[in-house]
DNA sequence: GCCAACGTTGGC
DNA sequence: GCCAACGTTGGC
């Protein structure tokens, strides 16, 4: 099976992992995710998915680097371990609750693209841009390939 | 199924 | 550190 490549934007906090760790390591699996809207979304990526690589409660909010789908999704191991923050006890090998896809480093933007920037291109983003929408907490987000190079071009 | 209480996210 | 927004939980 096989479909265009799709587009996301994932949030990070830097203090707890970051662009830079991204490119050191060079993929990581993006643990911790324990909403299902974004569990969702993580189980339809698929392999070579762009991904925008997002600072969230950073001092300058934005996008820092581009990153990719580096495997499908698979249960995410923390949620088994007693002493992760990231534990759940409803959560059963048998029976995993919450998955997670590894994410490759494919580059550190040569300007970060500040949440200001992004909120300057509004109009262009169209009001389904669930980043800049009203009280928007989602850790994974999909883009449109419009989205994805307008915001690119904002670099 | 409703909804109050509570916890979390994330910008500021 | 504050707090608005929103998701989840659990009593009923």
């Amino acid at each position: 099976m096989s479909t265009r490549k799709r587009h996301w934007l994932m949030k990070s906090e830097p203090d707890d992992f970051s662009i830079d760790d991204l490119a050191r390591v060079q993929v990581e699996p993006w643990t911790g995710v324990r909403n299902y809207q974004a569990r969702n979304f993580m189980r339809s990526m698929q392999v070579g998915d762009g991904v925008l690589f997002y600072h969230s409660n950073a001092p300058v909010p934005g996008i820092y680097g581009i990153a990719e789908v580096a495997t499908t999704a698979y249960p995410d191991p923390s949620q088994f371990d007693r002493k992760s923050k990231y534990f759940d006890e409803k959560a059963t090998r048998e029976q995993p609750r919450w998955d997670l896809v590894d994410v490759r480093y494919v580059r550190t933007l040569k300007r970060p693209i500040s949440l200001d920037d992004i909120r300057a291109e509004a109009d262009a983003l169209g009001e389904d841009f669930a980043l800049i929408r009203k009280g928007n907490r989602l850790s994974v987000l999909p883009v449109t390939a419009a989205q994805w190079k307008t915001l690119l071009s904002l670099e």
